[in-house]
DNA sequence: GCCGTTTTCGGCCCGACTGTTTTCAGTCG
């Protein structure tokens, strides 16, 4: 999928335009056309050989002049226009643009007059106090430059949500507590629970801006102060997380609060509503020419604008506005509508507790019923369950039922799906699960064609209910498999299988605009923890949070339905 | 360069902080 090269190369594109003075607005076009790339779910060659440039240039923000480079890109691999400006100025865009405090314009000026062409170029011309003297620059800049080079390295890293959430509600908390704190609450990616997080945004209300300013960066557990104003301030914690905080007054929360919870792309959508009702909006509010019309609460705000409250997680510009407008918005899946878990491992493999200590920890966590679905035979270094197991595991779960109160303890498993596409359990034993859930342990690597049709060979065996985390990445360490989503969807329906959103902290697989596809195609969801252990459970919110970002409604989660229902769903 | 429930031309989101400046450009979100 070439969508995330061509994003890149369009941002690319807007930064040597910047260096050249290019009017704003076409620098945009290009970041507009980057973001969307970015975040289409539809594979963009795929769109082109379907429809060509006339199809191109349906993709929100890609009009003639970017959907005949997106073609050129497609045919040779290169776009000319782009050759020509690297040319021009060969620097390692990427890296440099990465050093804090580092734009276009500087960036020009420094391979002009000094030749410096990536990081190290950079360095050695600091610590030779060469920049210094440059026209525009001072000592200042260059211990900044030096201090971000040392930063750029994690200042581009993002951050699980499941790390980052409890270090921010933690922070959240001593904000909160402090006397002269009125209101503090965690906004950004993270209020939109982003699968991960760039940094934190922290919004503080409060009468004296100063004090909690003082607080902020003095905190004990900060690595670096990047700015201190009277009401925004910038740091990196010791954990490599940037945060940032800003104080506001009380009438203004809503309006703030909008605005640091983003996305960026929804707030402008917002603004331009507003402008076009002969209005301002900013983070103190909406404002028709000086009079404050609103701002005090999210929702004022939005019935201000003519628009319905639009929940945090799917503020993305991907259709949210309109749907508000036309009051046709998703009734998203909410924290207490889970009824079961659907994968849940033991210590008869690679979990770390007992059936009944995992049965017991689901119950408290509010639980009715969960499935235990221990790996099986070939995944050796787990000790995977063969036929035999199975059935002895299937008794001490029917004793364990006959004892437990207020839950009630399923069977499955874990199968792994063969290289051909097989199950390494075979159907009798299948048959007598419950709940038959099955993924890809292995040959991760298959070409595209030959791994998707694995996965679909696997989803019309008669039992396999739920194709357990279906894309297989790992954030931050394993990309997902090479496999064409739009037919792994299609197979779904067609089998009945259900999709699974796998909320373990660094799965969260499906990902969001998958799981809004399979929706719109019809196909059912699970929403299960992958627990390990008895303190996984906790792990549900983040596939919540996961669901809701693909506009999941209680009706597509299987097991957010009541025991009966959801198993009368299983083949 | 994109886009259209004002428009196929004339608009295009808004503000804070820093550093190097004597009033602002660059960067960031």
């Amino acid at each position: 999928m070439k969508n995330q090269e061509l994003a890149r190369i369009f941002r690319h594109i807007a930064l040597y335009l910047e260096m050249d003075n290019e009017i704003i607005f076409k620098i945009r076009a290009y970041e507009n056309a980057a973001n969307s790339l970015e975040s289409l779910p539809e594979d963009i060659e795929n769109i082109y050989k379907k429809g060509g440039v006339k199809a191109l240039e349906d993709v929100q923000g890609v009009g003639r002049g970017i959907a005949e480079k997106i073609e050129e890109y497609l045919k040779t691999g290169k776009i000319k226009h782009y050759e020509e400006m690297k040319k021009r100025v060969p620097v390692d865009i990427d890296s440099l643009s990465a050093v804090e405090g580092l734009g276009p314009k500087k960036i020009l000026i420094l391979y002009k007059k000094l030749k410096i062409k990536n990081l190290k170029d950079l360095e050695n011309s600091a610590q030779a106090g060469k920049i210094r003297k440059l026209a525009g620059f001072g000592a200042k800049t260059e211990e900044n430059i030096l201090k971000g080079i040392g930063f750029a390295k994690t200042s581009n890293e993002r951050f699980p949500i499941g790390v980052v959430l409890p270090v921010a509600v933690e922070i959240e908390k001593r904000l909160q507590s402090l006397p002269y704190v009125k209101r503090a609450i965690v906004a950004g990616s993270i209020r939109r629970r982003k699968e991960t997080i760039g940094d934190a945004d922290f919004l503080v209300v409060s009468e004296q801006p100063k004090k909690v300013m003082d607080y902020f960066v003095s905190m004990p557990d900060i690595a670096r102060v990047y700015g201190r104003g009277e009401t925004k301030s910038m740091i990196k914690l010791k954990n490599g997380l940037d945060a940032d905080l800003r104080v506001v007054p009380e009438r203004s929360l809503g309006a703030a609060l909008n605005y640091f919870t983003g996305s960026k792309e929804h707030n402008v959508a917002l603004r331009t509503i507003a402008i076009k009702k002969g209005m301002k909006l900013n983070e103190y509010g909406l404002f028709r020419g000086p009079r404050f019309t609103a701002g005090k609460d999210e929702e004022e705000l939005y019935k201000a604008l003519g628009l319905h409250y639009i929940e945090p997680e799917i503020r993305e510009n991907t259709g949210e506005i309109e749907a508000s407008r036309k009051n046709t918005l998703p009734n998203l899946i909410s924290c207490d509508d889970l009824k079961g878990d659907l994968q849940v491992q033991t210590a008869w493999t690679d979990g770390a507790n007992s059936i009944e200590e995992m049965a017991v920890a689901a119950k408290q966590h509010g639980l009715s019923y969960i499935v235990i679905t221990d790996h099986t035979k070939s995944l050796a270094v787990a000790g995977g369950l063969d036929e035999k197991r199975l059935a002895q595991q299937s008794k001490e779960i029917d004793r364990l039922n006959g004892r437990l109160d207020g839950i009630t303890v399923l069977k499955g498993a874990e199968v792994n799906i063969m290289k051909d596409g097989s199950l390494d359990i075979d159907n009798p034993a299948l048959r007598e699960l419950d709940v038959v859930g099955f993924a890809v342990h292995s040959l991760f690597k298959m070409p595209k064609k030959e791994m998707t049709e694995r996965i679909i060979r696997a989803m019309n065996n008669e039992h396999a209910d739920i194709l357990f985390h279906p894309t297989g990445r790992e954030i931050g360490k394993r990309p997902p498999f090479d496999i064409g989503i739009e037919k792994i969807i299609d197979a779904a329906k067609e089998t009945g299988t259900v999709l699974e959103i796998d909320a373990y902290p660094s799965r969260l697989d499906l990902k969001d605009e998958h799981i809004r596809l399979a929706i719109k195609n019809g196909v059912k969801l699970s929403i299960d923890s992958d627990a390990h252990n008895k303190n996984h459970f906790r792990f549900l919110e983040f596939g919540i949070a996961q669901a809701r970002r693909g506009w999941a409604e209680k009706k597509d989660i299987i097991n957010a339905w009541p025991l009966g229902k959801m198993k009368k769903m299983l083949k």
